[in-house]
DNA sequence: CGGGGCCTTGATGCTGTTCAAATAGAGTGG
DNA sequence: CCACTCTATTTGAACAGCATCAAGGCCCCG
């Protein structure tokens, strides 16, 4: 709300292309991006690093909006304020752009990309909505691991966020994905080295288990 | 997924304004008026009657993606196909416009009406999945029960749909509905005249109760 | 070596589901 | 208009899944 916008200075690095104008801008593992009902003023583009989007209600629970990577746009809002806050998750840089002219409808280039983001944020909301709607814990988890694998290359993945975090992208607990995970690491689909670190051994059982 | 799109005749009543060139459709109660991953060549606008979104899962699940009345556009969808199947929950009529040009950005009126559409959908999503996300049953009906009446002029609120329609909007069963607005009933918060009709008694307290 | 998060594991309880049955209500034909 | 049927809704009782509460273990880092 009262959050002052990142100070820019003269000198910051300027990206070329369909981000051209925007400012690099860096931050620390938890640092804020933005905060919920502050002025939407900046979209960001991730080019190094991940972040997560929070929406905090005022008795305190927590929803994770969803978790962005390299190459995805944030702060694509529909009103004026941020609907949800940006944190990042691990130490990452973004770019950040101006929106020229609120959510009006404008030719140009970078209301054609606020355009295409937005597109995007419907896919992904309407996915984590049926996600939350009619899903056991056992297949959130699965989900949302095949979610994440998809969106590896190598055979490892590795997880940015805290259990906390996926129980608050899930609507659980963190003892519930704990379980889960136990669960499905002895039924041999996944394993896991380290809490943030696992593979996929058997992707048909996982995709099974999500049962989309 | 192979129903045809509704046949128009030659001289079906034509839309002026923002919606010239439309042609008017009308739906029995309980007619489909788009099918789940049938190309998305239309979108629609409600002008009578009241329409409910529905994804069903392979496994027989289903889930409400919103409610729509008169005024709302439906059939906006970021891919190709839609997502969702639409439905009439009463008899109704809707102005069904073709998409120009499928979702790439195009200054024009259709666009442009298109990407207002999507950004209120995208805030509808959204509400949706907090709403899905973290809130026990109470939670749910009352939130339920508030918004469907913000969008009533008068005192009383007519449902158009069944107790069925809104455990799969909420993800719960019938029985859990059922039981949350009885418990509301005599409470003293809101009072049914038959199942599908009520008045909030105490604004206050039912929106103390939606704690959103 | 010690401290402090973060994660896992176990025991217990509550919320919402499931199964079953009764009741109310809407539609239909006599 | 009434009786009948079929569906929608309500209500009750038992159950299951996930949450809550409480320890205990792991790991990173000083």
């Amino acid at each position: 709300m009262s959050q002052l916008l990142p100070v820019v200075p003269a000198d910051a690095p300027v990206a070329t292309g369909d981000w051209a104008g925007s400012v690099r801008l860096t931050f620390r593992r938890g640092e804020e991006i933005y905060a919920q009902d502050e002025d939407a003023d900046l979209i960001y583009r991730v080019v190094r690093g991940s972040i997560r989007t929070t929406h905090l209600q005022s008795d305190g629970r927590r929803q994770i909006g969803d978790f962005y990577y390299v190459g995805d746009i944030i702060g694509v809002e529909v009103g004026d304020v941020h609907r949800f806050s940006a944190e990042a998750l691990t130490d990452c840089d973004v770019l950040a752009l101006r929106r020229a002219g609120s959510t009006a409808y404008e030719p140009g280039r970078v209301q054609q990309m606020i355009w295409a983001a937005t597109a995007t944020e419907l896919r992904r909301t309407q996915s984590h909505m049926l996600l939350l709607g009619r899903a056991t814990a056992c297949e959130k988890v699965a989900r949302f691991l095949m979610d994440i694998a998809d969106r590896f290359r190598g055979e490892f993945v590795i997880l940015p966020m805290s259990r906390q975090d996926m129980a608050d992208y899930l609507g659980l607990t963190i003892e519930t994905i704990s379980r889960m995970l136990g669960r499905l690491q002895a039924d041999g689909v996944i394993e896991f080295s380290g809490s943030r670190k696992y593979r996929v051994r058997r992707p048909g059982c996982l995709s099974e288990m999500a049962a989309a």
